[in-house]
DNA sequence: GTCTATACAGTGATAGAC
DNA sequence: GTCTATCACTGTATAGAC
């Protein structure tokens, strides 16, 4: 079946088991066997929607970019400087939250994967493309209206999402405890720094 | 053979044979006949000397782990704030040097894998922890000269860490063009932030 | 549509010749 | 020490019954 004609109800239910699979094992060790454990199908129905592995792993890919511009979109935030520390806290995954946790971790494998699989490099591609976006729009509006000083907003953009990203990727895949809070406050000081006195 | 006991000429050989293929393939799609081909020995031939897969993945990681320790180590540059510029300048890996870029972009993967292989986790977490110790005593230095303002050192290192991996994991493993510039420019100014006046 | 069974291509690791 | 050959197993994907 055509990636795009798969019904809606099935594409959210495969890719939630992708989801749960990604968190448990990680992309390395990733199996249809393991999604198809998490989900309430055989792996011969999954393959009935989807044509290949990785097409189930772009569906989750969507939906979870979905899922991020929404939570983005929905951040109910008065001002500039409060929604750009919104968007960073929302970012800055919390270590204690389990689900959250594997997830982001599994998203990070997947991008550093992307070099190798184009399949997998568009969705990534776009998800991190349009948090970007979100930032730099914030920091322009704010610049504009006398809230932040006039920074480049593409480059302290890339400085906060590479920040948020690399957290993931470093603290929180290897268990470093404490490192979480520190950066946090980091992170609050330097959006300290960005604003007009 | 246990590992420790594989002589360094060996070791050197299949650590670099191990990172060709990293670099070309990412760990994902890492297989032993993939790195005997970047070898000059045959896959019995690498099982002569470790005992697993993982066990080759660690002798490169601790290769790597030193490399990255003596470049550190071997920064020349005046001063705390010159230093400080330095180590991230050479953390933040040159989008150019092919090399260098799918190396870095490979380690992101292993980090990523780690919660879920424990083999891999231990001379990781060596490796960021030396990288972040050393911008820390940087750091600290730095404030205890007055260099630096009095910023908190663990929280700002790992600011500054979390920024140079993310940027890997995400700018570079998706090709981001002219991402680059800016965040140099952003992490620039950042440490400008960090002088006292 | 969903299942069980299975084809078929690797994959990690070992045996045994040299 | 290094190789060729091979084994047991797992992985993706498909066939065909229901």
């Amino acid at each position: 079946m055509p990636a795009d004609a798969v019904p809606p109800e099935q594409k959210a239910q495969i890719a939630h088991a992708v989801r749960q699979a990604l968190a448990k094992h990680g992309y390395a060790r990733l199996t249809t066997k393991k999604v198809a454990a998490e989900s309430d199908k055989s792996e011969a129905g999954l393959y009935y929607y989807y044509d290949s592995k990785d097409e189930m792993i772009v569906a989750f890919l969507e939906t979870s970019v979905d899922y991020l511009a929404r939570e983005l979109d929905e951040i109910a935030a008065d001002g500039h400087e409060e929604r750009l520390r919104a968007v960073c806290d929302l970012l800055l995954v919390d270590e204690d939250d389990e689900a959250a946790r594997g997830v982001n971790i599994a998203v990070m494998e997947l991008l550093s994967h992307a070099p190798h699989n184009e399949t997998l490099r568009e969705p990534l591609l776009e998800m991190e493309r349009h948090t970007l976006d979100v930032i730099v729009d914030i920091l322009q509006d704010g610049i504009e209206e006398g809230v932040f000083r006039d920074v480049d907003p593409e480059g302290t953009a890339a400085f906060l999402l590479s920040a948020t990203d690399g957290y993931t990727g470093f603290a929180l895949a290897l268990g470093m405890e404490g490192v979480g809070d520190g950066l946090r406050d980091a992170i609050s000081a330097y959006i300290d720094s960005l604003l007009v006195e």
